[in-house]
DNA sequence: GAGATTTAGTTTCATCTGTAACCAATGGCA
DNA sequence: TGCCATTGGTTACAGATGAAACTAAATCTC
């Protein structure tokens, strides 16, 4: 369907449908929304909490510096979504003994409990969404992302 | 970089950075950051203005609700954008004969004057981006782009 | 080792966004 | 024709987000 009218020359017309900036958009925010409102609802998280999960489940003792590095938040969001999150008893801030501005974060057992829900859940909807490509397929489009993003990276 | 440590089966592990959902957010949100700076400053637009004059230079005339579905925003932000718009004597909103609470909308001279301005930045930022790949993977993105969003509509 | 600089993280404030309530005009339909 | 449901659009309120100012700790420099 999008093929059909696609642009005419290369660099001409300005047709939103087209534009690939807007189309990423939408697309994010589709996928976005549909799995984030999966677990909105059953665990009560919003997406910087359960990114900040994420990582911590993998990768438990990071600071609030490298959690915003590791998830692309700035670190406004990562305080606040960590505030959120040691009130919620899921995440453990210890302070560092070499350094006392520095937090130390990791999942509590709830927290645990609530990435080993989560990540099946999460994985589930890539899959659900990533059942449109064929093998081949989702190759190209695991390349071809990670040359834009290393694209965009300069932009 | 991001091919080497693939996730080692299909369904096992939730590694953020391979995490699609997560990988097309942070791709749109750099693309959309880095286009949208060069026209906030510029002509002091915000996205969803710069939305609709994008969608009315090529199609004027259209209500504020088509506008809303062709630019798949909602009706809300839609409304404000254009108040604003209207505001900056960016678009001109006349009342539909036929039915009244229908607003006609258009672009003004200054309106179309922007959008002349913006659309080949818009498609040069574009182009930028798209210069990270070559003609096939440029055909295959836009196809896999299709794909995931028809498969996102109905997730 | 005192003062300037940088760094980790928080707070503040202003803006944006999303949901729901709302208002007014239209379209049934009895 | 008069009432109800629907539709186009706006308003109101609450929560999210981002930039900049701020605090406190560490580091650097002389």
């Amino acid at each position: 369907m999008a093929s059909a009218k696609r642009k005419p020359g290369p660099t001409e017309l300005l047709v939103l449908e087209d534009f690939l900036p807007y189309r990423l958009s939408i697309l994010s925010n589709r996928v976005s929304r549909a799995i984030a409102a999966r677990y909105a609802k059953t665990f009560g998280l919003s997406i910087p909490e359960w990114r900040i999960i994420a990582v911590l489940g993998r990768r438990p003792g990071l600071t609030a510096k490298e959690v915003a590095e590791a998830t692309e938040m700035d670190k406004v969001a990562v305080s606040r979504a960590v505030a959120k999150l040691v009130e919620s008893k899921r995440v453990a801030a210890r302070a560092d003994r070499e350094d006392a501005r520095r937090q130390i974060l990791s999942l509590t057992a709830q927290g645990e409990s609530v990435h080993a829900r989560i990540a099946p859940i999460a994985l589930a909807s890539e899959q659900r969404l990533l059942a449109a490509l064929d093998a081949r397929e989702r190759a190209q489009l695991d390349a071809l992302v990670g040359h834009l993003l290393d694209a965009a990276k300069t932009l």
